[in-house]
DNA sequence: AGCACGCCGACT
DNA sequence: GTCGGCGTGCTC
């Protein structure tokens, strides 16, 4: 018996491997092996095929059926399968994306001293040298070493040779050690002893003389009549109000014992009592969605903030729950989840699985094992997608628009929103994209009826909408002051009045794009990386520049380097230059800023957001994380500084994104009664965006929108992929880069781009060029596409000096 | 990815 | 003259 095995590797092929007899039975689909691949390494790899047939060929054992049950079915296979053919990436590349690290084994090479050499290791010290004496006279104490144990003793990195010598002299031996990490969290239960269980009167009589231990006794029988099954320690003890010590007596008494026993995830969903009643327009987007999903398995649910979706997902949850299926709830990956999981956790009396990057690797596993054993309900972010789902009856991905879905790197470079689509339709199950402000895509999708579509306009509450007030930047006259932190007189009249009404302030300022930088007031040079094509970033903290590309540190030169000047100053304008300028406007008040440096750490994260709920703070300047799933009932303005950097990006997208944050921030303003005011501040008051903004009018901008987008065969009339050539030689990238737009241009026309520069071309000391294909939809242009750019890629590889030139492919890049 | 093999510059 | 640098090819 031999199998195929799929390794978590960016290689092409899977591997064969034969099946010892012994092990022949434990093999089955999807169960992980332990395989040697390579000289030496071990690896996790999954039965993807079992053959029963003979086979001359010589090949490698499976080393050890690591699991009992499998754990992915043909059916995820599947998915992993057309995400690795749709992204451009390996299989392997989305099983080491979907199996947590706790399911995937290290090995790890140690050196052992062969034993002949133990006793006359003192007679070698003139035959060895230094550094092979020290290994093996460490190796005589230790046993075993690990090549950074030896890199320690020897004070150097370089190592290998003194390890050839010693191998080759046969005074030390080599062997590989897989580390497997533990496959199941166990769990210990109590039973009381099985001479006692027919009569538990003896059990009592054994412990008159503890009151203790009676009441936990009454307590085990107690639990045991409930039909609680397996009763746990923590549970005993709650219950009888005892300690670690009375139970540990009763074990000791014989009268009660532990068995260890893989942790079960039984537990099923329950729905909180306390959430409050549906609204009646809630319950008309319930219909209107039942109505839509009996003629297409996606509905949109646009929803303004403050709509209620949450609320309704919940139901939809219950539903599919009923139906005995599982339901998946994605948002966004953002700096602020806790916000949106603790609202969710509060409509439920039961533990609800949470997935997402900050969560330990214990935790992911324990939730991977829970969703294959049925969890009914899962909340993450876009890796959850690739959990492996039983029973799946419905997807919510929650802000469809997120940017966060699409993962940019490493592979799989997926959407996790579009991969969601095709996932459900695979299982035939139901997706609500929830949003305010769908992206293009779904609202084409909408239009031509691929997607139902159901609205919810009405706030919760009857709140109104906020005012919206677009100041021309072109007409203000600034004072020297206001000039600094681009503070108009309308806006800080307007902050003001908002402070006076005793109600709070929000100031969005996008810092990227805008960085304070070193500037020279006389040459005008701007200090850059030298490693990347970027500004150094000012950093107040270190009081260092920075580069956000490369995180390299420099200290602030005292005179240009350019021209000698005595007068390097710094420009531009972050939250951190707003927030300590604001304080000379208002003295009195309290001013927090939120941005990726203050929310570093959870606890200050936390820290800001409850000084601010509590109103401790009136004013909170931030970057986009406060755009972002957080509600708070008492503020009156919503300012916006410099909203034209956000239509700044050399990208087709950059209408929608401007327009989706705008109204994202905008629904920040004003709940719990009075209604809320935006301030929107731009030299160019005319835009698209500020008009659709200002008319309420969404349904014409997307139209303008499409109609842009269709004129220049952008997505969604197309499907873009965006190939990028990364490499040292910065003429050697551009040949190649052109070879592809030569290579490609006879099937692709005029919706392939010559090499582009992207914004940033040039990163740690690489050269960076994009080549942009448009492939028509409902053509076979995706899979002509994707053999051609396959066959690239294998001869570029093949040439002599390109082994390591570097080439990405990325589908429907963001 | 990781690792061994193999061919060219600065050094005990 | 060697050591050790990285570029290249291969892994059942």
């Amino acid at each position: 018996m031999w199998v195929d095995i799929l390794l978590p590797l960016p290689v092409e092929n899977t591997y064969s491997y034969e099946v010892p007899e012994s092990l022949e039975e434990q093999v089955a689909f999807g169960k992980r092996v332990e395989v040697q691949f390579g000289k030496k390494k071990l690896y996790t790899g999954l039965i993807i095929a079992i053959h029963t047939d003979s086979l001359e060929k010589k090949l490698k054992p499976v080393r050890e059926v690591l699991d009992s049950n499998p754990v992915i079915n043909p059916e995820h296979l599947r998915f992993w399968k057309w995400i690795a053919w749709y992204y451009c990436c390996f299989e392997g590349d989305v099983m080491n994306a979907a199996l947590p690290a706790p399911l995937k084994i290290d090995s790890e090479t140690l050196f052992t001293l062969n034993k002949d050499y133990e006793e006359e290791l003192d007679e070698k010290v003139d035959v060895l040298s230094d550094e092979s004496f020290l290994i093996s006279e460490a190796l005589s104490f230790q046993n075993e070493l690990r090549w950074e144990d030896i890199q320690d003793i020897l004070q150097k990195n370089n190592i290998k040779k003194h390890i050839n010598d010693l191998l080759s002299d046969n005074i030390i031996a080599v062997k590989e050690k897989a580390i497997h990490k533990k496959r199941h969290d166990r769990e210990k239960n109590l039973i009381m002893k099985k001479s006692l269980q027919k009569n538990p009167q003896q059990a009592f009589d054994k412990v008159t003389r503890s009151s203790k231990q009676t009441r936990a006794l009454l307590a085990y029988q107690a639990l045991k009549k409930e039909g609680i099954h397996p009763i746990q320690r923590k549970d005993l003890i709650q219950k009888s109000d005892t300690d670690t010590g009375t139970i540990r007596a009763l074990i000791k008494k014989e009268i009660l014992e532990e068995e260890t026993v893989e942790k079960q995830f039984g537990a099923d969903l329950v729905f909180s009592n306390s959430v409050p009643k549906l609204s009646d327009f809630q319950e008309k987007a319930i219909d209107a969605m039942r109505a839509q999903f009996s003629q297409s398995q996606v509905v949109l649910l646009e929803g303004v903030t403050g709509s209620g979706k949450t609320r309704v997902y919940l139901e939809w949850i219950r539903e599919i729950h009923k139906e005995g299926k599982q339901t998946l709830l994605m948002i966004p990956e953002i700096a602020l989840t806790t916000q949106i999981i603790f609202r969710l956790e509060q409509m439920f009396d039961s533990d609800v699985i949470v997935y997402h990057s900050k969560i330990s690797e214990k935790t992911r596993m324990e939730a991977y094992y829970h969703v294959q054993q049925g969890a009914p309900l899962v909340i993450g972010t876009r890796s959850s997608l690739l959990l492996p789902f039983q029973n799946l009856g419905l997807i919510i991905v929650d802000e469809e628009h997120d940017r966060s879905y699409k993962q940019s790197n490493p592979a799989p470079r997926y959407q996790a929103r579009d991969a969601a689509i095709y996932l459900a339709y695979q299982v035939e199950a139901k997706v609500v994209l929830g949003t305010a402000t769908p992206s293009i895509e779904s609202w084409d999708n909408v239009l031509n009826k691929k997607y139902g579509y159901v609205q919810m306009t009405q706030r919760f509450g009857n709140l109104e909408l906020p005012s919206l007030q677009i100041v021309d930047l072109k007409k203000m006259v600034m004072n020297a002051r206001q000039k600094e932190i681009n503070i108009s007189p309308i806006l800080e009249q307007a902050i003001h009045d908002t402070l006076d009404e005793g109600r709070q302030v929000m100031i969005f300022q996008n810092r990227r794009g805008f960085a304070p930088v070193m500037n020279c007031n006389n040459c005008g040079y701007i200090e850059k990386c030298e490693s990347c094509d970027v500004s150094m970033t000012y950093h107040k903290f270190s009081n260092k520049l920075q580069c956000h590309y490369c995180r390299k540190e420099k200290a602030l030169p005292p005179k240009c380097p350019n021209c000698g000047h005595w007068g390097m100053e710094i420009y531009g304008l972050g939250t951190e230059k707003i927030e300590e300028h604001l304080k000379d406007f208002f003295p009195d008040i309290e001013i927090d800023r939120l941005d990726y440096d203050t929310a570093a750490g959870k606890r200050r994260l936390e820290k800001i957001l409850q000084r601010f709920t509590t109103m401790e703070t009136q004013i909170l300047v931030g970057t986009q994380m406060i755009s972002k799933g957080l509600d708070f009932d008492n503020v009156g303005l919503v300012a916006i500084p410099a909203a034209d950097q956000l239509l700044g990006f050399p990208n087709f997208r950059s209408n929608e994104w401007a327009f989706q944050m705008l109204k994202q921030v905008s629904g920040r303003a004003g709940r719990k009664g009075k209604q809320g005011k935006v301030l929107i501040q731009t030299y160019d008051p005319k835009h698209d965006v500020y008009k659709s903004l200002i008319s309420g009018d969404d349904i014409t901008f997307y139209k303008k929108e499409l109609v842009e987008r269709k004129a220049f065969f952008y997505p969604p009339f197309t499907r873009m992929v965006k190939v990028t050539f990364r490499n040292k030689d910065k003429k050697k990238n551009y040949t190649v880069a052109n070879e592809l737009y030569r290579f490609l241009e006879p099937d692709f026309k005029e919706r392939i781009s010559l090499p582009v520069p992207p914004l940033v071309s040039y990163v740690r000391n690489y050269h960076l060029l994009d080549v942009f294909i448009k492939l028509q939809k409902g053509s076979d242009e995706g899979n002509l596409f994707r053999k051609r750019i396959q066959f690239f890629l294998k001869e570029v590889k093949g040439r002599p000096g390109y082994s390591n030139f570097r080439i990405i492919v990325d589908a429907d890049p963001v």
